[in-house]
DNA sequence: TTGACATATGCCGATAACGGAATATAGAGT
DNA sequence: ACTCTATATTCCGTTATCGGCATATGTCAA
């Protein structure tokens, strides 16, 4: 078994820089190939290549305009990796918690002597 | 140019869910690679390597132990996950600020009338 | 030193992914 | 119908990556 493919993991989708500036560049609003194609310089089949990965994991979402395609952030999609990444704080914030717990223990037995 | 190499870009490594499940291992404390076998059912070599992977892009630490090697999770190095996040998080924030604006100066003008 | 255990590395074949170039599709205007 | 323009798709060569298997390295214990 291999790594999942980038059009059915967010994470493998994210794995490439060009992508991720594609995203960023709709963080500011929904945009057309061509805008995109523009601000980064990236050839446009480029470009639509990876606007469809995006596509394909629920990372944007488009509709026509005319002739255009208008691509739009779909954020809601971050959350596999929000989540993952909160398993972790909440990791470390449980492992000082320990960390304090065993502090104050520490400290009860000094007062107590 | 392709894809930054999984070795030298956080995201890319862990855009291979094998690897993210090693790195789950490792968020209740130091494991020898042994005991990260014996959790997942990956063989040694491929969790060795994931390892390998994972201490270039410096999200795990090693320490010798014995002929055993403890590694141990670098949660500090996953900010730049956490950073890209947040662009997301405040630019949407920041829109729907922007929509909030835009309904109270409706809301003003139907006041003044 | 020899042997058992723990881990790392090297080699291999298969597959996925990327970018470039050319081409196909589709809408708008004449 | 023809022609721009905007975008998508296909084909292709190259490279990265993965897992398996065998083997090397290193460490303890007798």
């Amino acid at each position: 078994m291999a790594r999942s493919s980038t059009t059915s993991d967010v994470f493998n989708a994210l794995g490439d820089a060009n992508r991720r500036d594609v995203l960023d560049t709709l963080i500011t609003g929904e945009k057309s190939v061509g805008a995109i194609v523009q601000r980064l310089s990236m050839s446009q089949p480029q470009v639509s290549k990876h606007l469809r990965v995006l596509r394909a994991v629920g990372l944007v979402g488009c509709h026509a305009d005319g002739r255009r395609r208008l691509y739009r952030l779909e954020s809601a999609r971050l959350s596999p990796m929000r989540d993952w990444l909160a398993k972790y704080e909440q990791a470390v914030n449980d492992r000082l918690d320990r960390v304090d717990d065993y502090l104050k223990e520490l400290q009860q037995q000094g007062e107590g002597q």
